[in-house]
DNA sequence: CGGTTCGTTGAGGCCCATCAATCTATGTGG
DNA sequence: CCACATAGATTGATGGGCCTCAACGAACCG
């Protein structure tokens, strides 16, 4: 099972195992369960499992941006950590199961093992960069692009093999993507029937397929340095 | 001297003042200087001490993002850290100073100290806020409010007394501002109007000045808990 | 079978980019 | 000290990418 925090390469073998054993057991959850509000609080990290969830942020007038989409392995609230309050909400994209981390606990360990302590800075440190190739998306991107280099991500860390084609589980709403990319629900279904007619995508039933991945990277200027893999 | 590093909470007093010594003096750099190029490594953490400068990433095509300006105190290029190599480029936009700390010297502290090695996950996670909320102007908000959003942000970063009326040094040029909002300078300068005709900013030469914060922040739905402040 | 959610498509309009010109400020060399 | 070059600010005209509004079809579900 995939763990984005337990694969931190700062961690010896004996803190993995500390930090894994600490990790509750994962729990059912629907889809669309708000599983944070925006500015609460908290006392545990919550680590997706199963299925799909993202970090959100919404305006006064009601649009939403989804800075980061949360697929299994993730931490949806790694700031918590360190801070009282969390400036976004957490909410489930499909049905998903989620695991939790007592915050004191986290702390705790990270206190006796340096390695833990450094584990959460990686894993802070690889959102950061992640969400600076986002802005650059987001302010100098076409929209197009912007799916295109969405897309290309996705399937890096879901871990489909590297080969000529690629597919993966993909049961977001045109609307979630869009609130991902800073677009409309309806200038997504433009863009990927775009993205469609000219062979760089191939979407089935709850499925997405990149016939040709190494096309559609060149096309979105995709390079996974940045996702720390 | 403010340092966005060494006033992380979790610091004890010692734990400060051996931070504090490893950082080496303050270096003066022109202005536009490339401190560290896109993708590239270094050993040594840089840290602004007076001026402005910007971490940026750049498309192919050329067009250029900002995802975070950095004036005195701030680090330019933690993620490295924890990461051979850094997806964005440092530069200078005015005249600085740039402190160092080289990186095995902080692995070794973070190793020794757990309040250090905590102090480098509060400062990343705290980027990582930042870069959420960005994320939602980029995505969502109109230019105007984009450029009201970071005039407030900075006027907090840069420690400007909360008063109904608040001045702070600005010798950022129009493109510039518009690499860190995804805007082009043609529209920068249109936006400034309008927002100068409303009363809401008042720039005179290298220093703004927002006449009536209450009312810019109102107008950007600026809240100022994403800084950690 | 009716209701709801989601996908799809069209028409029209606005925000912001693009291209281009002018103006000012600053500095530089003769 | 002036002529000139350069960078940045300002303004106009035009166009396009994406939004908004609206309608309809398709899939799912109780």
């Amino acid at each position: 099972m995939r763990n984005r925090l337990l694969s931190a390469p700062c961690l010896s073998g004996v803190e993995r195992d500390v930090l894994g054993e600490a990790i509750g057991p994962p729990k059912p959850v629907k889809a669309g369960a708000d599983l944070k509000r925006q500015g609460e609080g908290g006392d545990e990290l919550l680590i997706v499992t199963e299925g799909w969830a993202c970090r959100h942020l919404v305006t006064r007038a009601g649009s939403r941006q989804i800075p980061t989409l949360l697929v299994a392995g993730d931490v949806a609230n790694l700031d918590l950590l360190l801070f009282d309050r969390v400036e976004y909400g957490v909410t489930t994209l499909s049905k998903a199961s989620v695991a939790a981390l007592p915050k004191s606990l986290a702390v705790a360990l990270a206190g006796e093992h340096p390695g833990i302590a450094l584990a959460f800075s990686w894993l802070a440190m690889a959102e950061n960069m992640a969400l600076s190739v986002l802005a650059l998306s987001l302010g100098r991107r076409s929209a197009t692009q912007r799916l295109a280099h969405l897309l290309c991500e996705l399937s890096v860390r879901l871990g489909a093999k590297d080969e000529h084609s690629v597919s993966f589980p993909f049961p977001l709403t045109q609307e979630q993507i869009g609130d991902a990319l800073g677009l409309t629900s309806v200038h997504v279904n433009r863009v990927m029937r775009w993205l469609r007619s000219n062979n760089l995508i191939a979407s089935a039933d709850r499925v997405m397929v990149l016939p040709n991945v190494a096309e559609l990277r060149r096309f979105a200027e995709f390079d996974r340095h940045y996702l720390g893999v």
